[in-house]
Parts: structure tokens; C-alpha cells; sequence
DNA sequence: GCCGGTCAAGGTCTT
DNA sequence: AAGACCTTGACCGGC
């Protein structure tokens, strides 16, 4: 069985991350926006039940600063009823969540300063997940880092600073191949050494390829391997035909995505669809190919 | 008031 | 040294 979702915002939907610039920081306003971003959430997660949509990923602008320094973390008491309330009603309707810090939250980064940023940056979205009392599943998706301009030392620092994780934040980690730094191939072999799951994203593969000669089933049934007894899940997208080259475009490519999944077909398989239409592309999809589930 | 354009946190890589 | 990358919404200037 094979099933998709989208990911952040539903467009036809209040979002649910609303924010503020940080010249206008306070508790109060954090608690609030906070408060009605987790609302927001909820009304999200509502409609994709009315759709039989179980698969999204959280937005990280929930708690605006979430993990700044300026944020004292008061939410997590604060908002601890808010969150477990949400957590209970995806969990009863079978939903898997997840979350993504940006590509600005670099675990293997040299500078010690940018290293405990990532650190508080994993503490915050492993927090809401865990808040939200749903189980290790339910990830938190991070890319590689950088580069260095020495691979080998860096891709060594990622690994024994993944292994140096406090373990409930290591256990809900996976691992996603980025389009410029870290390959497939690469995050495979990290995956392996520090046993973290990996996601395989279809996109940054064909923008920073690797494996050459192996086809998507055979990459996605080597990334399967790293998720043992969890369900696995990859990412799809389509190149925007007129931004820069690594850009999501506004939809889904119906015939892209029925080349890729005749490939795929059969396989047990969560597919996060990331595009600008959101939960668009998923009732397309599912027109297109109604055994999607 | 509304509309459209610009900026925001975060860090790395490229030009 | 400066711009690109990414994201959506906040914010601001001009009517």
C-alpha cells in the first residue's frame, strides 16, 4: 500500500504558522500565536480526516522561536493540554506526523555556536512531537550539512554527533539526501553507521545524482533496509520549469509521477508530496490513481 | 484601509 | 563581498 500526504499548509485553511518579527517578541504574543497555530493544526488535521489524508508534516513555525534563545521554552508547559489534545485525535485516526528543520539547522557544523543551535533546533521539534505523545514513527527529518570542503572529516563529524544525541531525540531522527551536499549514496552510508532511517528524496536525487545506473525502485528498496520494522518514507517533488534548478513547482507532474510510480508499485511506501498546492496535489493524485491511499 | 513589494531567522555554498 | 537558496507571512510605503 502506498500513501501520500503534503506537507505545512493547506491552502484553502487559516495557517497554522503564523509568526512575528522578533523586534516584536513577547511571552504573551508567543503563547497566543502559539496557541492559535496549534488550533490551526488541529482544523488541518480535521479536514485531512474528512479527505482520508494520514499523512502530514508539521510545520516548524508552530511555537514562533520555537527553539531561539529568546524563547524561554515556557510553551511547553504552558501549551502541554493544546498539544496533547491535537496528539490524541491524529493518533486516533492512524495518522503519522512529521517535522523538518530547515536547511539552516546544521548538525555537523564546525563552529561550536551553530552546533548547540542544531542542538536546541532538534530539542524544540523533537519537544512537540513528544508533547504531542506521539511515538518515534512520527520523525523529525534532517538533512546532512555541510561540506567543509573535506567530505570525509565532515561526514565524520555528522556521525559522531548524531551518535553523541540524547538518545529520545536520536531514536526519532531520519536522515534525507539534500540537493547540493550530501547524496544518496552518502546518506545511505551514514544512515548504516549510526542506524537511523533514511529518506530517500526523488528530487534532490535526480538534481545531485548518485548510484549511477541503479533505477528508483532498487534506491528506495536500499533505503527500505534502514527503516526495519517502521514503515518507510521518501519524498517527491518536480522541478519547477521556470525557477532556479532545485525549486519545487506550484503542482505535481501527473505524468512525471505515473512514470515514477509504476516503478514503485506494490511497495509499502509513505510518499510526502512537497509542493506550492499542497493538499491540491494530493486529490489529484488520488483521481489520477485511485489505489492511492 | 488596501495593495503590492520587501524583509525575516537560520548557515553554507557559489559567483 | 555579495547573492542564492527556502518559506510564508509580517510589515511598510504608497495610494
Amino acid at each position: 500500500m502506498i500513501r501520500i500526504g503534503y506537507v505545512g499548509v493547506n491552502t484553502l485553511l487559516p495557517s497554522a504558522s503564523r509568526t512575528f518579527r522578533i523586534a516584536n517578541y513577547s511571552e504573551q504574543r508567543m503563547l497566543e500565536t502559539a496557541s492559535n497555530n496549534i488550533h490551526a493544526l488541529r482544523d488541518i488535521l480535521g479536514w485531512n480526516l474528512e479527505h482520508e489524508i494520514t499523512l502530514f508534516r508539521i510545520t516548524s513555525d508552530l511555537i514562533p522561536y520555537g527553539s531561539h534563545p529568546i524563547n524561554s521554552g515556557v510553551w511547553k508547559t504552558a501549551l502541554r493540554g493544546e498539544l496533547s489534545a491535537v496528539g490524541r485525535f491524529a493518533k486516533a485516526h492512524g495518522m503519522r506526523v512529521s517535522m523538518h528543520p530547515g536547511q539552516y539547522t546544521v548538525l555537523n557544523s564546525p563552529n561550536e555556536s551553530f552546533y548547540q543551535n542544531a542542538l536546541r533546533d532538534l530539542d524544540y521539534h523533537n519537544s512537540v512531537l513528544t508533547l504531542m505523545g506521539v511515538d518515534r514513527s512520527h520523525k523529525v527529518i534532517v538533512h546532512g550539512g555541510g561540506a567543509y570542503g573535506d567530505k570525509p572529516e565532515s561526514t565524520r563529524r555528522l556521525v559522531e554527533r548524531i551518535l553523541s544525541l540524547p538518545s529520545e531525540i536520536r531514536e526519532r531522527l531520519a536522515l534525507e539526501n539534500d540537493e547540493r551536499v550530501f547524496n544518496a549514496e552518502e546518506v545511505l552510508s551514514v544512515c548504516k553507521q549510526v542506524r537511523l532511517p533514511g529518506v530517500f528524496d526523488v528530487f534532490h536525487h535526480e538534481v545531485l545524482p548518485s548510484f549511477p545506473g541503479k533505477q528508483a525502485r532498487e534506491t528506495i528498496a536500499m533505503f527500505g533496509e534502514t527503516w526495519r520494522s517502521e514503515r518507510q518514507k521518501i519524498h517527491y517533488s518536480n522541478q519547477d520549469p521556470i525557477r532556479s534548478k532545485g525549486a519545487h513547482s506550484d503542482t505535481i507532474d501527473e505524468q512525471a509521477f505515473c512514470d515514477f510510480y509504476a516503478g514503485i508499485r506494490g511497495l509499502d511506501l509513505d510518499i510526502m508530496l512537497e509542493t506550492k498546492d499542497k493538499q491540491a496535489s494530493v486529490l489529484k493524485l488520488r483521481r489520477l490513481i485511485p489505489e492511492l491511499e
